[in-house]
DNA sequence: TTAATATATCAAATAAAATTGATGTACATA
DNA sequence: TATGTACATCAATTTTATTTGATATATTAA
C-alpha cells in the first residue's frame, strides 16, 4: 500500500507527526554536515568525526542521537569505537532526487 | 550544473544552510497539514484555511508566513482575499517521491 | 590494577521557535 | 462616512532546542 492510499483523519496525524520528526532532525546545518561526510566516507567513527566536522565532542554526540532518534543513520559498535554511517534508505525515501548525491549515495 | 557538481568548502555551507532553511519550514506537523491541505485543494484564502485547520487566525498567518519565507507555498491577493497555493517546483525538488502526492502532486 | 581513550549522558545556561491576544491596515459595503 | 471582514504584524509569554562543561561507563593498554 502507498502512502496516500489509507490516508483518513486517524492516520493523517500520526504521518504528519512521523515526518515532523524525520524533518526536524534534517533540518539543521550541522547534522546535514555529518550526513553529508557520513555519505562521502561510508562508516566513521565518532573521533574521526569530531575531527572532521570540527565540534567538540559531546555537541557532536547530542547531534548524532538527534539523527539516531530519527533513524536517519545507524550505529555499529567495534570495540572501543562507535561507527556511524547513513541509514540509506530510510534517507532516500524522504529525499528529493536532487538530493542525490549530497545526502544519500547513487543507487547501486 | 547538478547541485553536487561545484561544492567546495565555500559552497558547501550555503548550501547546508539553504536546505536546513527549507526543511526547517517543513518540519513541523502544522505546516505539514497546510502542505497537505493546499495540495489537495490548489488555491486555498486565509479564511478558508482557517476552518480547516482549525487554528487561530494570527497562528496561521505565522505558520504561512513561515512557508512563504522559505518559497514552499506562493500568495496571490485577488480582491480582499489572499490565495496561497503550494510552490510545486519548490516541493517537488525537496521531498522524496515517496511524498508524493501527499505534499505535491503528481506531475502532469 | 592503573591509566588512557572513546563515547554517552546529564544539568545548567542560553538561544530559538511557537503561542496568544491585541492592534493595525486595506478593502468592501451599507 | 461608518462598519465589517480579511488579513498581517507585534509584544509578551511559554515551550522547545542547542550549547557547554562536567561526569559516568566501557574498553583497551601498560
Amino acid at each position: 500500500m502507498s502512502v496516500i492510499e489509507g490516508i483518513n483523519e486517524a492516520n493523517q496525524k500520526e504521518l504528519f507527526k512521523k515526518y515532523e520528526a524525520k524533518y526536524k532532525a534534517l533540518a539543521d546545518q550541522l547534522r546535514l554536515k555529518i550526513m553529508y561526510e557520513l555519505n562521502q566516507r561510508g562508516q566513521v567513527c565518532v573521533c574521526d568525526l569530531t575531527e572532521i566536522v570540527e565540534l567538540p565532542q559531546s555537541k557532536l554526540s547530542y547531534h548524532l542521537k538527534i539523527l539516531l532518534d530519527a533513524d536517519l543513520i545507524t550505529r555499529e559498535k567495534i570495540g572501543t569505537w562507535n561507527y556511524y554511517r547513513l541509514h540509506e534508505a530510510e534517507v532516500r525515501g524522504l529525499l528529493s532526487e536532487e538530493l542525490c548525491c549530497i545526502f544519500y549515495p547513487e543507487k547501486k
